[in-house]
DNA sequence: AATGAATGAGTATTCATTCAT
DNA sequence: GATGAATGAATACTCATTCAT
């Protein structure tokens, strides 16, 4: 409630944001906690007042999307539009959103490729259970949608729902890394758009 | 071909096997010269009687990988199936592959986010080039089944492809980060079969 | 007398106690200014208020020891009991003060043994002062009693006096560090009186 | 035994007889890995080549140590002269020797006074047990002599034993730290072992 | 006077690469 | 050709001290 704590956590984030910059540039193992410090104008000891090691400062930023990423699966969970339309409505979205993440993509790579920093960091586990959770949420509304008539009966729930969720992850990606120009992409979301909505519907 | 330009290439080739095996159980920063050395049998200085560098090796390995790559392309671009059943055909075929290639996804990862090296290694660059490859490719399929009639003529064929290329890649890094059950995958494979016969057909 | 430079000499006693404590039970190398702030129930800048630095600290209480050692030698010199009854009790107050300071004893060695601390606080020659001057208050009563015929005459006093200086320190030492049981230590204690007593006798 | 290994152990002899230089001159926390590669005239990676750390370098010159104090204690026990002459004649040599380890003993104190270091290498303990043997070694050479008549039979055998041992280490030390005149010393020593042969006598 | 956030100098250790044998 | 001993660049982290508030 002190204006001292009000600073600490506005420094936080602000480490966070050069760090996510200097990452971004440089990746994960190229990137010094120096220039860490320098792109937030500070020194290099004042971030570990704030964070108690590197590793620790790329599990914040983590902690970041793993908020974005409720709220997602949370919207999918509360939507009252019919499951086909929500479906397409979550991965639109997720397709819209890509900028935000899209310059952190090269360093989920490389932790998450990295056998020794996804392990340490608990990384492996979290992403695979961000996936399980997100299928999970897919399912359920083609199930459903299987109820209601409006989704084809004979597709595997599970099985749909996993692959839509490697497909996706494929295509943001993708996106992260060899940025394709906006009109292009935005003709890759029409045609993603009406493959799933083929794929699902009777 | 004196045997000592045999017992070079042949060693040259035990070199890079020794590596994959490595830097699949550890991944590329994870592992030292020395393992390799050790997994080979042979003197650290050795390898590099071989190779200049660690670097170079793993370009060796890349480079298996875009032979057996470039295979693909060629058969997808001599098949003289229709279209529709080519690119189902490839589509099938990379996923009956992927155990072969599964180790080393995390490598694959680790060296694509890592800009330092990815961009050392010129990894980037050749990737996006197969890419873009095998994209145009499907591409081409497309267009000829549209003008067969076989295929759905409001497609966007090079967006359509892309997205295609950018989807069954994360399926392939899903498969080797997260190791589905064999009888899981086949059914996801059934899934995604459907899904892009469906996303074509008329 | 001002009400303020009570505070400032209390306070300044407070740190030292604290800072005693926590280098009792961490050592001085492993005891942070913050530890000893935090032991003294103040801020780490406080300290400095106080103190130019960790180093002045230390001193500070090397000369609360100092002064200890003052009385121990004004009450030998002043003492009017027989040079040997002298000798004696000078030993014997010293063991039984042992408890005293036996927390500090690792904290001594370490910063006695450390080259670098040790000359820079003038430690090294503050102890052999120390020493010396203890000596020599022995030395003048072995001379006394070898004058009066109470003491063996043939004793070099310098030299046994400063021998008896360095086994006491020894005895001290080993009683910080290894902590014998308290009736173990009383039998020690009696070992080392009947030895310095038949080695002054007659 | 090709000439490989034994190359290996000369070169580990010239680090560890360098790495004494280096401590004794500068302590062990005033000496950085890089001063000790330069006094052996190697570079600062060689180090590593034969000790996993600085700390295993110390143990290495304590392993040395602890050699020569079993030669001591072998020697004690099959001493074959009367129980008063083999102590004095080890006490005797404990300070005849003492110039070869002098230069250690500031690094002895240093290491067995902090906490960190002395837990963390093991020392204090190592150095308690060191003690208790030479000990009980004296106190078993004291009950033989009371046994044969020739030493004062209401000695404590134990106390004065581990009493003779804390004051034979005082006397190192300081001879260590305080580098008395040969001439003194030699005194020094007279008087000591006129008062242990008294105390020991009937 | 009191505070504690900010600072950056200082150092052990790893490992790709070299090169003498 | 093969080796592995030698090398040193490169980097995260600690903590005494400062100084703005």
């Amino acid at each position: 409630m002190s204006p001292k704590i009000v600073d600490k956590e506005q420094k936080r984030l602000e480490i966070v944001e050069a760090a996510l910059q200097v990452f971004g540039r440089k990746g994960y193992q190229g990137s010094r906690m120096s220039d860490i410090a320098q792109e937030a104008g500070i020194g290099k000891g004042t971030i570990y007042e704030y964070f108690n090691s590197k590793d620790e400062l790329i599990l914040a930023i983590f902690e970041g999307l793993t908020w974005e990423y409720e709220q997602l699966l949370n919207q999918l969970a509360e939507s009252s539009q019919p499951p086909l339309e929500a479906i397409l409505g979550s991965l639109t979205q997720l397709l819209e959103e890509v900028d935000e993440y899209a310059d952190l993509t090269p360093v989920c790579l490389e932790l998450w490729g990295s056998r020794l920093l996804s392990e340490s960091l608990g990384l492996r586990e979290k992403m695979s259970d961000w996936f399980e959770r997100l299928s999970a949420a897919y399912a359920r509304l083609i199930v459903k949608g299987q109820q209601k008539g409006t989704i084809h009966p004979e597709i595997d729930a599970k099985a749909l729902a996993r692959t839509l969720v490697s497909m996706i992850d494929g295509i943001l990606l993708h996106y992260g890394l060899f940025r394709p120009s906006p009109s292009f992409f935005s003709k890759q979301e029409k045609e993603l758009e009406r493959m799933v909505r083929r794929a699902l519907q009777l």
